[in-house]
DNA sequence: ATGGGCATGTAACGAGTTACATGATTTT
DNA sequence: AAAATCATGTAACTCGTTACATGCCCAT
């Protein structure tokens, strides 16, 4: 089995990751954690998860059983085989630093703010600056929830990480509406 | 034309906006400009410059027209219809503010942190700071190329909002690499 | 003469999304 | 009674990448 392994997907990773914390977890408890790490990588979108876990399964890299329940749907659990707990370790600790994705939509439609006014671009930061909010009080459940669990050390400091990041966010979106309101008055 | 045109995606926008500035472009220039996007959003492939450029022209949002060279390949350089420009403004000031894309796989690579141990990490933060400056680098070059162009003002913006990033996912990943040398030397 | 930059494009593939379908349970 | 949550999955599609193919110019 997996001689030549292919080269997995990111997203395939994350489920290999999120099964090493030891919980036997379900198509859908995967789909939920993984949302929570919307903050630094973009989680998947459900369908995905599911299919990821049918191909980790026939790589042999998860393992999963049926269980029946009592008065609900049928449930699958997967949990990490030593194969997959070895091929996550790997990827941890040796695959190459690639540069890190981000898709600024606000940054980009400012780059192009010629085309429109200061004022229009001034709304659309102050719009940004609510959602960063929004993203940060969502945080806070997920760090609050975290808190003194040794298991997730690690993940509270990525979270820390992010919690840095929207709060520059902010801090650079208000220099910016400062900045523009500059350019606003003079002519 | 265009009565009902369809949802685009955001690559779309960029090659309406890169050609907003008012020059003709080839869609070699196109892919080349949009590479200095990568700081804050990613650029595609050239395949899909090409692609993405049919498809604006079938849609009347481009037009183009064949410049024979002397000596050199045959060029197709694009410009903004009228439709085009209005498609563009109406997507900067209209469109919805959308969360940021990040795939940070460094912290996501820590987030799994348990999977292996602190001097491994510390490598990998040690790696990424390196990357970080390379790009802090190449940002500058950038900067450097927009300076004291009035045209080019709110790129200038979105460059040092760029710099201001990097700069504190720098300081962040030194803060990193102090936190876990803490962890390492107890147990 | 070898490699890099200019210039365009196609083919095949994989990643990822949207929408749909089902059905039970729990909460409002 | 309606909406949200738990739970899984398929089908159709688009986005985007990789690899390939071509060919000329320029610098070393």
């Amino acid at each position: 089995m997996n001689e030549k392994l292919p080269v997995l997907p990111t997203t395939s990773y994350v489920i290999l990751g999120l099964l090493s914390f030891g919980a036997e977890l379900s198509g859908y408890e995967i789909r939920k954690w993984a949302q929570n790490l919307r903050f630094f990588y973009w989680s998947p979108a459900q369908s995905q998860v599911y299919s990821e876990l049918q191909r980790l399964e026939e790589l042999g890299l998860v393992r999963s059983r049926a269980v029946q329940q009592v008065e609900k749907p049928d449930k699958r659990l997967y949990q990490l085989t030593e194969h997959g707990g070895a091929e996550l370790a790997r990827w941890v600790c040796d695959a190459k630093v690639e540069p890190t994705i981000v898709k600024h939509s606000v940054a980009l439609r400012l780059y192009f703010g010629h085309v429109t006014k200061p004022p229009v671009l001034i709304e659309l930061l102050e719009k940004f600056i609510a959602e960063t909010q929004t993203m940060l009080g969502q945080l806070a459940i997920v760090q609050e929830a975290m808190e003194n669990e040794p298991q997730f050390a690690y993940s509270a400091l990525v979270a820390e990480w992010s919690h840095h990041y929207y709060m520059a966010e902010l801090a650079m979106a208000q220099r910016l509406i400062e900045r523009l309101r500059q350019i606003e008055v003079p002519p």
